[in-house]
DNA sequence: TTATGATAAATGTATATACACATACTATTA
DNA sequence: TAATAGTATGTGTATATACATTTATCATAA
């Protein structure tokens, strides 16, 4: 006899596999650009909310700070942002720096060429997706 | 003026984001068992198909077999699975061991208690994001 | 002003993930 | 049978993720 539990529908190993689909189409389309969606979406919040610390990135992103801490390095390293000290020495401020405008630039229609393939996949279903997701987000 | 592009509802992120959440949250149900979601997704799977190889768990899992391995290299590492080689000498025959039984008997509740948690906050709605998620297992 | 608690960040460690490449073995074909 | 193509797996490298711990700095209270 089966065990009472059924393991095959289990909700986390879905959404992982379909996180991880998603994250390789998404990255299929930067694939030339030099950067990747991680990447993409810690310029884009840079550009779009300004200048700020580590911990406040960590917060738009949704991750984990010590996340981001790793992901700026790999940024830095690109020198697609900089880093400057504010008054407070303990904050590290970041900025997007002139190439990552550049490469931002370049990435935005990748980005909006591979959003538009998920909402044409669900069509009239996108926001319903969007709330199911939505509610995921407060666990 | 703004661009074009709006990114504040990137799917990829919203996906990415859900995925950590709940990854934590049946991972929080598994604390002071000795496994995590993964090794018990794995320890599953070997269970309910029995014996066979690395690459057949990837492909029940829909996971990247290289990760698999890493998965697999854990297991062993902690006992829970036995590693024989079969006829054919390319493979590595993975099964379930009697330690990996005895922890999957006592993850399994843990496991239920997590899915149900999900399952009650999505109530009727459960099918439909089974339905979403079912979707982008096809990207 | 000094002791204490709070905050920002880095680092160590473990695991998850992907991809390129290498290796060993099997199957097929010339 | 020998050459070749295909298959199963491992490893190197880079990045993503989480959590515990540490360090530096700031704020506040004694």
């Amino acid at each position: 006899m089966k065990p009472e539990v059924e393991f095959s529908d289990c909700m986390c190993l879905s959404i992982r596999k379909a996180s991880r689909n998603i994250t390789q189409a998404y990255n299929e389309e930067f694939q030339g650009i030099g950067i990747n969606i991680t990447q993409f979406s810690v310029l884009a919040i840079l550009f779009g909310s300004g200048k700020q610390t580590i911990t406040k990135v960590a917060h738009h992103l949704g991750a984990e700070r010590t996340t981001v801490t790793r992901a700026i390095a790999i940024l830095e390293k690109k020198k697609l942002i900089n880093i400057v000290l504010g008054g407070d020495k303990r904050e590290r401020l970041i900025a997007i720096s002139k190439k990552g405008m550049e490469i931002l630039d370049l990435a935005r229609p990748r980005w909006k060429s591979a959003q538009l393939k998920i909402e044409h996949l669900f069509a009239n279903q996108i926001d319903n997706l969007r709330s199911n997701l939505g509610r995921l987000h407060h666990l």
